[in-house]
DNA sequence: ACTTAAGTGCTACCTAGGTAGCTGTACAAG
DNA sequence: CTTGTACAGCTACCTAGGTAGCACTTAAGT
């Protein structure tokens, strides 16, 4: 990356907000900067666990999902969507070794590329970095264990409600992060198939709970799709 | 704890067998063990997340598992068993916020006990601890993105295989971690029921790939199980 | 030795949600 | 304008696995 970039500032100012560089001097956020490239990624564009080992990547924009499949049914099971300010993979990062874990742009992405052994360096030169790491890898983890038990603890529709409410933003009351979703994504967020989405999304819809139009989920009685989710009412 | 205490080395030589403390001084390690406490529990004996967000605490034997819990069903998922040389709670010593997770020990257990504050204290002091336990992190992540996924991939037969598959220890052919346990604590390590576990144990005699007697599985066909737990034989 | 509790095995029933397949529509590309 | 593709909606069917209930057995406590 040339300093004299014309989109330079903007970058260093995107790795200042992510909370993943949170509390780097600016100086070695530079440094870093100096050392990416940029790529651009199409929609749908596809990675395997063994080619996420040999770099490491920053979002600078769109959303890129991390999933899981079953070879035979093809049936996926996504464990997060990463946007803007996250990175991708902090397990690579730390153990070298690839994993059997699939990434897919949901847009078109804006990413900065730098070499595994590059970013290993420049975070052994800044070892508070590991700190931060951490702190960041713990926030995952905690969200994880959500993924986890939901599917066995409570039923589709409550989780897609859930899935809702988490993703809504409750100023503007829009759908952030998983908005524009295809069902058949959203199906794999909470782990199970379209048919069964489409289905309870008839159901929120004919309750009130929500409206719909192509691609497009809008919320329009949160307190009912609350009581919902906490399956205090059954539509 | 005293430094003149009958088992004082015994504890010692068990922090420094841990993967958690890798890396870190032997006299570091004294600095850490004359801060703690020894203590014993229960089996069975019961924590939430609030406790533990005021104390960590280090195994020295015995089982105990982290889980969620469904407030209504009374279902439960478990999402790790951790033993000897493990810590908890890791998540709690980042953010200090208590989690809706419960814990239950499965033996009695000794257990080193220690503040959260004098932990965080001593972290500091060896900041190439942040490291090691990114590391420490990084494993649990990874498994832990297998037990979200495996309940909408697999079905509960191959989650019970290959959870049998996973514990047994290769030279002994004996389960490991997971022995002992009654059919309902199986279940809530595949996120299934205690009726469906029964079931299923019954299949796996029955094509000869495990024997069973009260609260022990021997496994006698380990190809056999393999096969299964890659969905290419169905019992 | 007797009682109580914990664990296993089994039956019978039922439903949430998965599979398959088709139709109609919005939207982008040619 | 036309064609192709992606997406949503819906129907009909089916089964994995969840719920409830009981009998029997082993182990632990008194």
């Amino acid at each position: 990356m040339d300093q004299n970039n014309t989109h330079y500032n903007r970058y260093l100012s995107a790795l200042q907000r992510s909370p993943f560089f949170k509390g780097s001097s600016v100086e070695s956020m530079r440094q870093l900067l100096n050392l990416t490239s940029l790529e651009h990624w199409n929609t749908k564009s596809f990675k395997s666990g063994i080619e996420m080992s040999s770099a490491f990547h920053f979002i600078l924009s769109g959303r890129i999902k991390v999933f899981k499949s079953h070879p035979e049914t093809g049936r996926e099971h996504t464990v997060f969507v990463l946007s803007e300010g996250d990175v991708f993979d902090v397990l690579s990062l730390l153990d070298n070794k690839p994993h059997d874990v699939y990434w897919e742009a949901l847009d078109t992405l804006e990413i900065l590329k730098i070499s595994m052994k590059q970013m290993r360096n420049w975070i052994n030169k800044n070892p508070r970095m590991h700190k931060a790491i951490l702190y960041y890898l713990g926030e995952r983890m905690q969200r994880l264990m959500d993924v986890a038990t939901d599917v066995t603890l409570h039923s589709t529709l409550v989780r897609l409600a859930s899935l809702l409410l988490k993703n809504i933003n409750n100023k503007t009351r829009q759908l952030e992060l998983i908005n524009n979703l295809p069902n058949e994504e959203i199906a794999g967020l909470i782990g199970t198939t379209r048919v069964v989405v489409s289905r309870h999304i008839q159901e929120l819809k004919r309750c009130g709970a929500i409206s719909v139009s192509r691609k497009q989920i809008n919320v329009n009685n949160l307190e009912l799709l609350l009581s919902i989710a906490e399956e205090k009412y059954i539509p």
